[in-house]
DNA sequence: TTGAAAGCGATACCAT
DNA sequence: ATGGTATCGCTTTCAA
């Protein structure tokens, strides 16, 4: 086969300097390999031959426990993932979505097998086998989430989930609230909207729901009001329709809760639903708070916790792609902020 | 340094086919291997080392002309990237998303340097650098629009632009609208919500505004409504609220159109809160069409074109990954369908 | 400014 | 069932 080098009558170094180095060439030269380039139809160096050469990719794997379309569903990870687009640019990195299966070799496997320079783990459960297979690639990773904070070496940019929901259970339980009733996903690792009356918090595997609803539990205990009393609810998953399901599993039986909190916004305006189709009024028969604060909730008018998505995202792409020399700088947490709408208001028997 | 292969004391081909082709040895020995690697801490194959010897990378790229966030911000594409997703998952392929930055130098070298095996294109518009660029990679490309059906060797799945609108167009003719105003996104490059009245569907640089507009001209040139009495107002994005904006263009004069058709659900949306906001009844005072058929069209009572946006994704990702022997059947224009709703009814003055 | 040669880390093919 | 060897296509170092 005919090559650029032997066309032009260089050797390979010259030709691979004019596409990486131009400056280590006569512009002639480099414009007489480029033409010759075009002639034979050479489009530039291999990507994968650079790749290996180089050790470097150009790409971030964005994990998901998910199918894709229920993360875009979400605002919240619309924001995060945008965010992280907005850094991973600026650093010449595309970014590698990996919908992991259900099946956990397969899952194990596409991470084993991913083209990347890195992992952004997000919305990925504990027990989720591609965790382990993340550790052995060695390759940096950050996580969304407060994960292995005892390791120096992790990076995370995160929010205090626990802080977070103590902050909006004392806010409820001040405004009179006690017959409560918890709604997450993945309170047990089964897909299947159902009350789940004896997990703890602390048996939770899914991280996010675990502190979130430690949280709660903690601001109501303060009241008096303890674990067993709170009603908790497993959603499928994070949508509305799951939530509006899950809030049915406690509107209809007496005593109702007061108020119920929901750790997303999509689960929270499920529970909207449901008290709609009821006829309850939200904030007056029944509180309703969520987390994250995405568009919708404004215009539902849902009391939340807004955590800033597009700033984890924006700095989860830093950690990977240009991180701090100092570990502890590897390490954000960001403030999040109780925010009052209509959907919260005094316990109606209060 | 220590290779598994001397640890063990057997070639580094068997070390290879204890990761890759497990029928190749013994299972006790297999075992050792994996024993030795996990003691040396070796995490299996070397992926970019893998794809430059397979010649495969396990990820095709996906152009998106915009920002990750407007991409996912409109459900269509969501539905459509889900489909593609499904696809890539069955082969175990990633998806590697490529945001396309406005720069054309950066844009054509993201593409030059994608580790991929493939490119899907998707709402890219004809003029952009990467066009160029993808077809110098000399990889397969699909696309989302019926693009070079020239070319025997072009693969696409779409649907038939222009008649899925001059079927809707002629619908709304015969229910006697005559004054008509139509909104799409880069009817002119510039990003900028304002009317323009000089262009005709020809010289719209966007494929699916060209062709989606060409439609509701031809139909509207059958009842003797000719284009240029037809209003263009140009939307600086596929969003409710630029579309918002460009009906106002037309709203607050008189002659007030009697319909206005936009080329996405997100822009007809868009179009209702613009009618909305001035106390017009859709449907009544003014008719509104979309394209798409997205959840919320259902709920806004929006007629519009219904596309298989999650089947056009499947198909995408099969032909890239899985292409048809035969080349025509790598040409895949799928059916379309006119959904009314509310949102059109009779002309007020007719 | 240019060239020669040594890998990057794996796999395919052919022997044994 | 296992090993040897060539090779994938490039970049890098060092020498000319």
């Amino acid at each position: 086969m005919q090559t650029v080098a032997d066309e032009v009558g260089v050797s390979r170094s010259t030709v691979s300097n004019a596409y990486s180095r131009p400056d280590q060439l006569s512009p002639e030269l480099r414009e007489k390999i480029f033409d010759a380039a075009r002639r034979l139809g050479y489009a530039g160096p291999d990507p994968a031959a650079r790749s290996l050469r180089k050790g470097r990719v150009g790409a971030i794997g964005v994990l998901f426990s998910a199918t894709l379309s229920y993360a875009f569903t979400d605002p919240y990870a619309v924001q995060f993932l945008r965010g992280l687009a907005e850094t991973a640019e600026l650093h010449d990195t595309g970014l590698l979505l990996m919908p992991l299966a259900e099946d956990a070799t397969a899952a194990a496997a596409a991470v084993q097998n991913a083209v990347v320079d890195g992992f952004c783990v997000y919305c990925l459960p504990d027990w989720h086998s591609a965790q382990a297979a993340m550790r052995l690639r060695k390759l940096p990773v950050v996580s969304s989430e407060r994960r292995d904070a005892g390791d120096p070496e992790a990076r995370f940019v995160a929010i205090d989930e626990a802080a977070a929901t103590l902050a909006a259970g004392r806010y409820l339980a001040a405004l009179g609230h006690r017959r409560i009733a918890l709604i997450a996903d993945w309170i047990v690792p089964e897909r299947e909207t159902r009350p789940v009356a004896t997990a703890r918090p602390e048996d939770v595997p899914y991280y996010v729901s675990r502190e979130r609803l430690a949280g709660y539990r903690d601001a109501f205990a303060e009241v008096g009001v303890e674990w067993p009393e709170i009603a908790t609810v497993n959603a499928a998953q994070n949508s509305r329709a799951a939530a509006a399901q899950a809030a049915s599993c406690v509107l209809d039986r007496a005593p109702r809760p007061t108020a119920i909190l929901a750790v997303s916004d999509m689960l929270a305006l499920g529970v909207l639903d449901a008290l709609h189709t009821r006829g309850l009024r939200p904030g007056r028969d029944v509180s309703v708070i969520g987390f994250d604060d995405i568009p919708d909730a404004t215009t539902a008018g849902l009391t939340t916790v807004r955590q800033p998505a597009l700033e984890k995202g924006r700095q989860a792409g830093a950690l990977l792609l240009n991180p701090p020399e100092d570990l502890a700088q590897r390490q954000v947490v960001l403030p999040t902020e109780l925010v009052v709408r209509a959907s919260t208001g005094p316990a109606p028997d209060a």
